[in-house]
DNA sequence: GATAATAAAATTGTTAACAATATTTTATCA
DNA sequence: TGATAAAATATTGTTAACAATTTTATTATC
């Protein structure tokens, strides 16, 4: 009872663990493109020392999500309108590529799971709790590429969702157009359902189209306050 | 002059030099999957200190070329048959992607340009150069990444390529058979002059194929003198 | 000679201290 | 008041020392 009721602030965390948090603030958005990234301000939000951090920042930084300038520091990366462009494109390969692995291969079990899935999503939705239907939408595509079965496709979809947020907030801005429309989602497991190669692929990439349309903006955002947005969270355990 | 003739082992590596060696003798079948990479050794072999080589390796970790368990060091990864076969099957959708982005922006240089290097690489096996065959074999698949201008297919071709040979050594043994076949280079760069996405696309899979449907066996290989194979070489700049 | 126990050596993991660099604040001057 | 320079502070980069763990070598026992 006592070590469930530590605050997060207080938790020793581990290296993974923070690497998870600070992906997870981007996919929430609370980390935007260009906010700095200070050593000693993370080590002493996330109780941990300086060193560990400097490993989760070299590990983010070779991952894209960060990019560190010697002697400057960490920032969150702002990628460039070609980047971002190249970024959905090559979702669209790959996206594609799990749909046409996981029709080869679902079973009624998926389908369903898939369905439970959109249920939840739609009635966050419905009740207005968009983080939540954010969370959910993004764990539609994670699931997808779970079921497909193959490991590196797997690995590169989730790198390219953890890439998607910066694209999004450095070209678009935060907006409710900028998001995965769920009937979209729905279409795409009744193609599933239906053993539909063809149709699953075109409106996946409508789905995605719809949004990389849009990658020529470039409106500013101010940095927000670090501390305030990457408050450590519990360490939760994945569903 | 003086500082042209400086040894290898005596010259100061920054961390992507280091980074760059490994990843290269990987690529040349110099470090074998199992192989021990133990820190000391490392940072005595490059002459730098044991914490440059520790981010080094927590580089290759988080890129699977090296796995990493707590108290126990490093060693070059081992990947599993399920894993060979999803990362050839990744290859051919990466491949194929960049194929029909290539050929949709193809010019005449970029044709002449891949030419070249085809002669290049055949003129190497027929003098029994295959190391330096192997090389231009492999910078044939990076070169059509490179022209097909989409950073991020790019990035993850680089990735694969980095990684095949891991699964090669461990699951197919070094053999003149688990390589690219040069003819098989040479009816892809036709296809692409052709313009001919369909063939092209054939070519490669086939080319992929001949490969990845072997990955059943194990033999099994004795771990090298490690410090013979990954003795540094010379830094040299891309050409 | 084989096995187990112990000791020694090697290796990995962590840390605080300090150096180097960048940023912010303060003082000075026109 | 604004611009510039100097001083102070903050941040990043590096290092050696030490702790913790694993591996290897040596010794003791049967």
């Amino acid at each position: 009872m006592a070590t469930q009721n530590i605050k997060p602030d207080q938790a020793r965390f581990s290296e993974d663990d923070v690497l998870r948090q600070i992906e997870q603030a981007v996919l929430d958005h609370r980390l935007t493109p260009g906010t700095k990234l200070k050593e000693v301000q993370l080590a002493t939000l996330f109780g941990v020392k300086r060193g560990l951090i400097r490993k989760v920042l070299t590990r983010l930084a070779h991952s894209r999500l960060v990019d560190q300038t010697p002697n400057r520091g960490a920032t969150v990366a702002k990628p460039s309108v070609k980047e971002g462009q190249d970024l959905f494109a090559t979702r669209r390969v790959i996206e594609s590529a799990i749909l046409e692995t996981l029709i080869s291969r679902a079973e009624e079990q998926h389908v369903e799971q898939l369905g439970r899935m959109l249920d939840r999503e739609q009635k966050a939705y419905l009740r207005g709790d968009t983080e939540r239907a954010l969370a959910l939408s993004v764990d539609f595509h994670r699931q997808l590429a779970s079921m497909a079965g193959n490991s590196v496709l797997e690995e590169y979809l989730n790198d390219i969702i953890r890439r998607t947020p910066l694209v999004i907030l450095t070209h678009l801005g935060v907006d409710e157009h900028n998001r995965c429309r769920n009937q979209e989602h729905e279409a795409i497991v009744d193609a599933i359902a239906r053993r539909d190669v063809k149709t699953a692929k075109k409106v996946m990439n409508q789905h995605l189209l719809h949004i990389e349309s849009k990658i020529k903006h470039k409106p500013e955002k101010p940095p927000a306050d670090l501390a305030e947005l990457l408050r450590p969270r519990s360490v939760e355990q994945p569903s």
